[in-house]
DNA sequence: CTAAGGACCTGTCGGC
DNA sequence: TGCCGACAGGTCCTTA
C-alpha cells in the first residue's frame, strides 16, 4: 500500500502529534520485522526530544536530540494515532508514546516494514546510496538522460531502482510511463533526451497530484479516522487490464517486468 | 560493474 | 460453502 505518496500522506498526518514532544516510552510487541528491531531502540528513544519528522524516499526519519529513528511501512504497514490505553489489535507491532499522552501505533500485517536507530542516517547504508528525491531540483531529464548511459534494462526497472531516483514504486511507474507516452519495456539507454525530460516531468506530476489527493490507498491517522486517499480514481492504467486506454480506447495490456505487473497501452506508449 | 531472480511475510480474492 | 493457488503498494541480497 505505502508509495511515496502514501508515506507523504501519514508523513503529514502524524507529524503534528508528534513533532516538538518529547517519547515518554515505546513498546514493542514484536520484533521480527524487516530486520528485527534492535534492542538499542528501547534503551534510546525515551526520554528523546523529537524535533523533527522527514521523509527520504519511502522512509520516515524521526530527527531527535540524539539520533534518528527510521521507519519503513513495507508493503503492509500503516500508522496512526492512538491511545496507548487502547488494547492493540492483529499486528499493531509497535508503540511510540509521547509526552501528550498520545501514541504512535505501527501496524504491519506482511512484517515488511523496519524499526531501525541510528546517530547518523547520512551514513546509514539503508539511504546513504539513494538517488535524489524525485521532487526535489536536481531531479530531471538531463540527469535520468545521463543515469541511463549503458543501462539496458527495461525503462519501468530504471525508474524503480532507488539508486536512480528515490521513491518511485510499481504503481507510480505505471502511471509515469503512460504519462510520457514510453513503453515500459523500452531499454532505458534508449530514451532520447527530450522523452527522459517529459518523463521527469511525469513522474513529478503524477507523485504531486497523488500527494494532493492524500495518496492512493491508505489513511486512518487519527482515531476519528481519516478518509481513504483519493487517488485510486485518477489512476490511468494501473490496475485496469482490458480496459480501454482513457487516450485512445484501445484496451489495456498487462506484462511482468522485473516480477511486478505493469499495465500499459499497446498504442500509447512507444 | 549490470541484470535477474529469490527471499522475506500475511491477507485477500477468484475459481473450482 | 470451503479450499487452494495466485497475487499484493518494497527492496535487499545472492548469483551469474
Amino acid at each position: 500500500m505505502p508509495e511515496l505518496p502514501e508515506v507523504e500522506t501519514s508523513r503529514r498526518g502524524i507529524a503534528p502529534w508528534l513533532e516538538k514532544r518529547r517519547v515518554t516510552g515505546i513498546t514493542v510487541r514484536e520484533r521480527r520485522l524487516r530486520w528485527p528491531v534492535p534492542p538499542d531502540i528501547d534503551r534510546e528513544l525515551p526520554g528523546k526530544f523529537i524535533r523533527r519528522l522527514r521523509r527520504r524516499a519511502k522512509y520516515l526519519l524521526f530527527d531527535t536530540d540524539g539520533g534518528t529513528l527510521l521507519l519503513h511501512l513495507g508493503m503492509s504497514g500503516s500508522l496512526r494515532i492512538a491511545d496507548p490505553a487502547e488494547p492493540p489489535g492483529a499486528h499493531d507491532h509497535v508503540d511510540i508514546v509521547v509526552d501528550s499522552g498520545k501514541a504512535l501505533r505501527f501496524r504491519d500485517p506482511r512484517r515488511f516494514g523496519s524499526l531501525l536507530w541510528t546517530p547518523d542516517p547520512d551514513a546509514h547504508p539503508l539511504l546513504r546510496d539513494l538517488g535524489p528525491e524525485p521532487l526535489d531540483p536536481g531531479f530531471d531529464g538531463a540527469y535520468l538522460h545521463a543515469r541511463a548511459r549503458g543501462r539496458r534494462v527495461a525503462v519501468k526497472s530504471f525508474i524503480m531502482n532507488a539508486a536512480v531516483v528515490a521513491g518511485v514504486g510499481n504503481i507510480y511507474a505505471n502511471e509515469a510511463l503512460f504519462e510520457a507516452g514510453i513503453h515500459p519495456k523500452r531499454r532505458a539507454d534508449r530514451i532520447s533526451l527530450p522523452r527522459m525530460e517529459r518523463l521527469a516531468q511525469a513522474i513529478r506530476d503524477v507523485l504531486d497530484r497523488a500527494i494532493e489527493a492524500g495518496g492512493t490507498t491508505l489513511n486512518d491517522f487519527h482515531g476519528a479516522d481519516g478518509e481513504p486517499g483519493y487517488f485510486a480514481q485518477e489512476l490511468k492504467v494501473y490496475g485496469r487490464e482490458d480496459e480501454a486506454c482513457p487516450r485512445c480506447r484501445e484496451p489495456l495490456a498487462v506484462a511482468v517486468i522485473g516480477q511486478r505487473s505493469t499495465f500499459y497501452c499497446r498504442q500509447c506508449q512507444r
